[in-house]
DNA sequence: TTTATATATAACCAAATGGTTATATGAAAT
DNA sequence: ATTTCATATAACCATTTGGTTATATATAAA
């Protein structure tokens, strides 16, 4: 469901990840650490709310984003383990191959 | 320069990232092991490439690609690090949170 | 109550993505 | 020499991405 790879696909949606992460943040808090327009940070927040790794609250006329922590987490840790198998494949082939230097 | 963002973007490049680290294969070796085309498959070779993640070796009509492993790594590295401070963050927001207790 | 501010949405655009089919090229095997 | 197999490339298509401007709506402040 959660697609963690589209989300950090862009530049402009990991630093939003990691201004939240920090602290809740209002729209215009995030608008205004950037040089794009209103819409399209609304477009990237879309995309992180429709990963949901963002949580979004409203007061008033404000809306304030903060991370979803333990969905970043989860989605985070599952990254890293299938990431990690790629150096560990790299790991294991060459351990076959210097077990099997004699062999050859 | 290598955007590894873009090259794990795709659940079909992680697979083949995955497979050419556990050992060098030929691009129909590739296109055996998926249900697309084999120009689909080759768009993702290229992207791959694209992105030095992959290197590629001519052996008469066979094209074998492998894992660029160095690349891999420090790229591999320097997301966990930007991707890791997401969760860091959380933690020192929480921390000085809990510092602060007593002062509000 | 008017005005300013925060957010939402629509319409548009160019480029990238992820696929297809058809076909060309080049090397190996019969 | 012809056929077969691996790879390359062209042309096409739909969808997504990442941006824009213009405008609407809703709340807060003057």
């Amino acid at each position: 469901m959660t697609d963690i790879y589209r989300a950090i696909a862009d530049p402009i949606r990991r630093k939003i990840l990691r201004m939240v992460s920090q602290q809740e943040c209002t729209q215009s808090d995030i608008v205004a650490s950037f040089s794009i327009s209103q819409p399209a940070i609304k477009k990237h927040l879309a995309i992180l709310l429709e990963e949901q790794l963002l949580l979004e609250r409203r007061v008033g006329k404000f809306c304030y984003y903060r991370l979803n922590t333990p969905v970043f987490q989860h989605e985070y840790l599952q990254l890293q383990s299938e990431l990690g198998l790629v150096l560990e494949n790299k790991l294991a082939g060459l351990k076959h191959y210097l077990e099997n230097l004699e062999e050859e």
